[in-house]
DNA sequence: TTGCTATTTTGCTAAATACCGAAATAGATG
DNA sequence: CATCTATTTCGGTATTTAGCAAAATAGCAA
């Protein structure tokens, strides 16, 4: 889990997470939202993929980034659940609630 | 926001937390959870408190940490908010979705 | 094969981070 | 006042991080 909060925590990565939650974008589609040299971007990849954020898939010469919406969400809803706040979870079962 | 993330990226601070979970702690009642050096602490403590994640308050000569837990629910529910993630949030209105 | 395109890997800096011990601060108490 | 306790601030080091340009890789096409 330190993987992906640690990934979490750079803007740079995050933005990167947003555009792909709206479609699969190569690498160089990706750069073209940002200022930063490629080399920089790609090792950004890395740190997302090491976190199983993101899956790489190559078609020919590009490499199509997707982006693990239900690891992102397990996460995010796992960090919730440390400390005790309100996720949909919490709806499970009002039963547990009230006895 | 950002100070956000990058304080909850580090398993220090996330224990912090979650020790302020449970109820308001002095400096000293933390530092005694770990193994770390009090001025390490000390610098973490800071990072949480620029974050606005907990608020100090002295009394006499110890400093209690309290759990801003309305900050730190806020920047999780904006971040799923964020990746468009199913939050509590997400069942305000149910019109929304079905028109 | 030669060359073109897309991307990563390498090698390198500069800045940020986490840590520590020692010194400083501040409140309480004899 | 002198001292004790709780905590932070200071000064320093080691590690990690984010960035870049240049070189390497890999697939495609002429």
């Amino acid at each position: 889990m330190n993987l992906v909060y640690k990934a979490l925590a750079d803007p740079t990565r995050r933005k990167i997470l947003e555009l792909l939650r709206e479609r699969d974008l190569s690498a160089g589609e990706i750069a073209s939202h940002f200022s930063l040299a490629k080399p920089t971007l790609s090792g950004h990849f890395s740190i997302l993929k090491a976190a199983d954020l993101i899956q790489a898939d190559k078609v020919g010469t590009t490499i199509i980034y997707h982006l693990n919406i239900s690891v992102l969400e397990e996460s995010l809803l796992s960090l919730m659940n440390t400390f005790n706040l309100p996720s949909p979870q919490s709806f499970n079962s009002v039963e547990d609630v009230n006895e």
